[in-house]
DNA sequence: TCTAACCTGATC
DNA sequence: GATCAGGTTAGA
């Protein structure tokens, strides 16, 4: 569920609420939905540094350098309340604070994850391995030299972590939209000019989604409440509704195994071209 | 590089 | 009852 501005809005939110604070003690509701990085022994409590996002990743900074990880995957939420509350169904973790309050984790599908890692452990994780650039940081040498030489469709190489980190399923059709780019086009066949307006879509769509809190389709909440990008979308979720900018209807198709909205007037697909000579490809 | 799998709940 | 969902990943 959450994406880069999403999860940007749960990190702030949470970073304005509980720097300063303290951890008191986690408990596990939910066998291996929280689990500490091996040989991790925090001694409660700890002072809350601030908190912060990387890619779809929620990091709660600690003294000592240990660090509360949070992938909230689908469906995940975290929810700051008074230990009195009654429990929602499916709270798997609570993260006990001073004052008689607690960071719950609560996520019916239970893919969302919470880890504790120490300076040694957090590298290794497997949440970070592999993970590419922050798409916010990157020029528009950057982007094409991470996506432009992918075999996949462009939406597959913007969804691919391991290029470019924090791209969901929803910004990357708004952004193709935005760009013109035909979601299921060959990212190497993305042309030189292209990049540049590639680049300013990822810019304008992911920042202006931050500044709406991110987009609330289902149940996503931030603690401070739901986002409202989702009023500012353009095609995601508006299958046959005509497109804002030349009246044609937004089609609804399947790439890279996810659901993919386009307006097929203003992003036309355009064939591969043929190779002229076989020459060694490489991707990644 | 694609599919199935991980899960539950909402909607078709 | 079947299908779909904002994510990731192991396996073919």
């Amino acid at each position: 569920m959450p994406e880069l501005p999403e999860v940007e809005t749960v990190a702030r939110a949470l970073d304005a609420r509980l720097k300063g604070r303290r951890v008191e003690g986690v408990e596990c509701r939910f066998p291996g939905v929280y689990e500490a990085g091996s040989g991790v022994r925090p001694r409660w409590p700890l002072g809350i540094l601030g908190a912060r996002r990387r890619a779809k990743l929620v990091l709660l900074e600690l003294d000592g350098g240990l660090v509360l990880v949070t992938h909230l995957r689908m469906t995940g939420a975290l929810k700051i309340e008074s230990v009195e509350a009654v429990l929602e169904p499916h709270t798997h973790v609570c993260i006990r604070l001073d004052g008689d309050e607690e960071l719950r984790f609560v996520d019916p599908r239970r893919f969302g994850r919470v880890r504790l890692e120490s300076p040694a452990t957090l590298a290794q994780s497997s949440f970070f391995t592999s993970l590419g650039p922050e798409p916010l940081e990157l020029d528009e040498e950057g982007l094409a030299s991470r996506i432009g030489v992918s075999r996949a469709s462009i939406k597959a190489a913007l969804l691919d972590q391991r290029r470019i980190a924090g791209i969901g399923n929803i910004y990357a059709d708004e952004i193709l939209y935005a760009a013109g780019i035909h979601p299921r086009q060959p990212a190497d066949t993305v042309r030189p000019g292209e990049w540049k307006s590639l680049l300013e879509s990822v810019r304008r769509i992911l920042n202006s989604a931050i500044e709406r809190g991110g987009s609330t389709i289902r149940d996503y909440r931030s603690p401070e409440g739901a986002g409202s990008y989702q009023d500012q979308h353009q095609v995601f979720g508006r299958t046959d509704e005509p497109c804002p900018a030349c009246g044609k209807r937004i089609r609804k198709i399947r790439v890279a195994g996810r659901g993919t909205h386009f307006c097929p007037g203003c992003q036309p697909q355009r064939r591969r071209r043929r190779r002229s000579a076989p020459s060694s490809r490489s991707s990644r």
